[in-house]
DNA sequence: TTAAATTCCTGTAAGC
DNA sequence: TGCTTACAGGAATTTA
C-alpha cells in the first residue's frame, strides 16, 4: 500500500516523465468513485502543460501552472504510465485516464479507496524536513495517552508514515506499538526520530516496498526493493530471529506487530 | 480536545 | 471443489 516513499517514487517519475506535457485528454472511466472527482477539476485541465507534480504526505498534486489536480492512492490505487492512447475498455479498475499526446497516464484503483479533486488536509511535518526533531516528537505526544503506533499513522501528527512504515521504525526504535506516546523517555523519542528517518529514507532509496504481487508498483511497472530489508512487517519471525506477536488488541483498527523480545 | 468507532470497497485467505 | 465469511487497508466522518 502506498506510503510517503511509494507516493515519492510515483511523484519523481511522474515529474520526469510528464513535465513540460500538454493534456489532450481526459477520460473519466467509472464514475462510481466513493467520492465522485469533480469532473470540471479534471475536464478543466485539457489544454494545460503539466509544470511538475509535488507531494505532501501520501498525497500527489499534478501541477499544471494556476491549476492543479489532488491525487490519493488509498491503499489499492496506482498510476500508470503507457504509450496507448487513453479509453482502452478492457484495463480493469481504471478510473479515469490523462491523455499527453502519445502517452497516457492511468490512475487503477480496485478497491476504490483513492480519491481524485479536492483540497488538501491539514498535516504534520515531513519526516525528512528540519522541523521535525525529538522536541516536535516530544511536544506532539505531551499528554497524549494513545498508542504511540496510532499517533504515528496520523497524517494530522506526522505525515506520511503508514502501517508498514511505522510498524519498522518502532521495531528499530526497540518500542512496542501499544506505549502510550507519552510515555515516551528522551532517549526512546530519539531513537524513534532517528528510526523513522532512516526507514522513510531507505524507502525512497529503493523506490518503495512491493510485499505482494498484488502491491505497489511505480508507474513504469516495476516493484520496489524496501521490502527486502522489512525486519518485522508481513513476517512470521523477525529480522532478530525472535518470532514475532500481534497485539492483542488492534491499533487504530488494524493489527500491530511486534518482537515481545526486542521491543519494550 | 482527544480518541474510538464506523464507513467506504473488493481481492484474498481461511474455514467449512 | 465450491461456497461463505473474515479480513486487510487510509482517511473522512461520526459518536463518545
Amino acid at each position: 500500500m502506498p506510503e510517503l516513499p511509494e507516493v515519492e517514487t510515483v511523484r519523481r517519475v511522474l515529474e520526469t516523465e510528464l513535465t513540460g506535457r500538454t493534456i489532450t485528454e481526459i477520460v473519466v472511466r467509472t464514475p462510481t468513485f466513493y467520492r465522485p472527482p469533480p469532473r470540471a477539476a479534471l475536464t478543466g485541465l485539457i489544454g494545460k502543460t503539466v509544470t511538475g507534480f509535488s507531494r505532501r504526505g501520501k498525497f500527489l498534486s499534478l501541477l499544471a501552472g494556476e491549476r492543479s489536480l489532488v491525487l490519493h492512492l488509498g491503499m489499492s490505487g496506482r498510476l500508470t504510465l503507457t504509450d496507448r492512447p487513453a479509453g482502452n475498455r478492457s484495463v480493469k479498475h481504471c478510473r479515469f485516464e490523462i491523455g499527453f499526446g502519445g502517452k497516457t497516464l492511468r490512475f487503477v484503483d480496485p478497491r476504490r479507496f483513492g480519491r481524485v479533486g479536492g483540497p488538501l488536509p491539514k498535516f504534520g511535518p515531513e519526516p525528512l524536513d528540519p522541523a521535525f526533531t525529538p522536541d516536535f516528537l516530544k511536544a506532539a505526544f505531551q499528554g497524549r495517552k494513545a498508542a504511540i503506533k496510532a499517533l504515528l499513522m496520523d497524517q494530522g501528527v506526522l505525515a506520511g508514515l503508514g502501517n508498514i512504515y511505522a510498524t519498522e521504525a518502532l521495531f528499530r526504535a526497540g518500542i512496542r506499538p501499544s506505549r502510550p506516546a507519552g510515555r515516551l523517555r528522551r532517549a526512546e523519542l530519539e531513537s524513534l526520530h532517528e528510526a523513522i528517518r532512516f526507514v522513510i529514507r531507505e524507502g525512497i532509496r529503493l523506490r518503495g516496498s512491493t510485499l505482494d504481487d498484488e502491491a505497489f508498483l511505480d508507474p513504469y511497472g516495476k516493484p520496489g526493493g524496501f521490502q527486502n530489508r522489512v525486519c518485522i512487517y508481513g513476517r512470521r519471525e523477525g529480522a532478530c530471529g525472535h518470532s514475532l506477536a500481534k497485539t492483542k488488541r488492534p491499533i487504530a483498527s488494524r493489527s500491530a506487530v511486534y518482537c515481545p523480545v526486542c521491543q519494550k
